[in-house]
DNA sequence: TATATATTAGAACATATGTGTTAATAATTA
DNA sequence: TAATTATTAACACATATGTTCTAATATATA
């Protein structure tokens, strides 16, 4: 579904209008500087837009039009909970839920960082216990929520024996769980199966400046 | 110049807006959900906040409402050019100026992690040469462009006698400058206070996904 | 307390702005 | 070519919306 070259132009004009002004065009304004004849021309292609996906636009209110995807720079941006500080061996407490929306303590990232997961939640690091990862005192990681991992993943697992969370490499092994701390000063240990879940799992790391 | 109790809600409920809508509510909007009496009432205080430089209006226009500074969510990320890839001891060529605002290799950051720096510049580390200052092969580090150091900053250094580039950690002695690569296994040199120049100092590193 | 200043209230006004209608023209399709 | 569809055009209309004016009330200041 292709734009035809008014369109493009629109499309285009609605960026930069809202990158310099900070709100979006009304009909007029797209009419004119895009020199179209009619508001009628303007209303239609903009319709046009919306069946396409491209734009949002609110009924009766003027200059409710809204950029919809990677045209839109908001979105490029994605802010994310920072639920504590994790040192080493000590549990943290994770909520199952990203229900309350509690972003009080929260970071930003740049889209490019972490991709298209969703559901991302933050910790800070405390000491230097992962300095095999590359992660020292200060630094914040990201983690993804989920129960799934892979072979070699960075995972926050909780652990049922303890009831407590910590940060570690896991492996899946025959018929046990390998947990293995990112220090070579610490050992690793093994765990069953059915006496842990992965609540989170390593996406980046920020230094901290 | 502090805000009052009906600025602040009124403040808060722009943000607000934005982040839902991605444009900015009308007077009336504003009215009915901060729960103000009047228009005129809203209007007084728009003014007052323009006043205070938190938002800028823009005179007839419907909705015509920006944020400024921090609370601009927009402003929230920045644009930082990647110059190119440098590998363990190879040169870099950084260009001496900002100028060419050419963005079609950049990364995106948020200001969460540069803080109130400007004029940055970022390069893709190859190899593990940096692997003490915990940056592995992939790495993106961010520099700030300044000929400036202080004892201990990681700086890309322009070396006279080889026409080079380096990124190396520095320190002033009392007639000489150390250059200290970030790899035990590699030593350290010295050379002349006139035939150096730093040309950006280590800000933050990404790890890339 | 008296005076000045800041804020609130309600209303009316002017216009900025989205929408709809009808017709003309251009581009596709049968 | 004829019929259909897509797009353009001009205009009028309704209303969404910023602005202004006057007065009342609250708050600060002398």
């Amino acid at each position: 579904m292709e734009l035809t070259a008014k369109q493009d132009k629109i499309l285009n004009f609605l960026k930069d209008f809202i990158l310099d002004k900070d709100y979006p065009p009304s009909i007029r304004d797209i009419q004119t500087h895009c020199s179209i004849s009619s508001t009628s021309v303007v209303d239609y292609n903009l319709k046009k837009l919306e069946e396409k996906g491209l734009i949002r636009r609110d009924k009766d209110i003027s200059r409710g039009i809204e950029i919809l995807g990677d045209n839109n720079i908001r979105s490029r941006t994605i802010r994310v909970p920072l639920l504590g500080k994790i040192a080493a061996g000590k549990p943290i407490n994770i909520p199952t839920e990203s229900s309350t929306e509690d972003y009080t303590n929260a970071i930003e990232l740049s889209r490019d960082q972490i991709g298209a997961k969703t559901d991302l939640f933050a910790l800070q690091i405390k000491g230097n216990s992962m300095i095999d990862a590359l992660i020292q005192d200060g630094d914040i990681i990201i983690l993804e929520r989920t129960n799934q991992f892979d072979n070699g993943d960075m995972v926050a697992v909780w652990i049922k024996s303890d009831n407590s969370t910590t940060f570690k490499r896991i492996y899946k092994l025959d018929n046990k769980i390998k947990l293995e701390p990112m220090n070579k000063k610490m050992k690793s240990f093994y765990i069953d199966p059915s006496s842990f879940q992965v609540q989170g799992r390593f996406v980046t790391s920020i230094r901290h400046w």
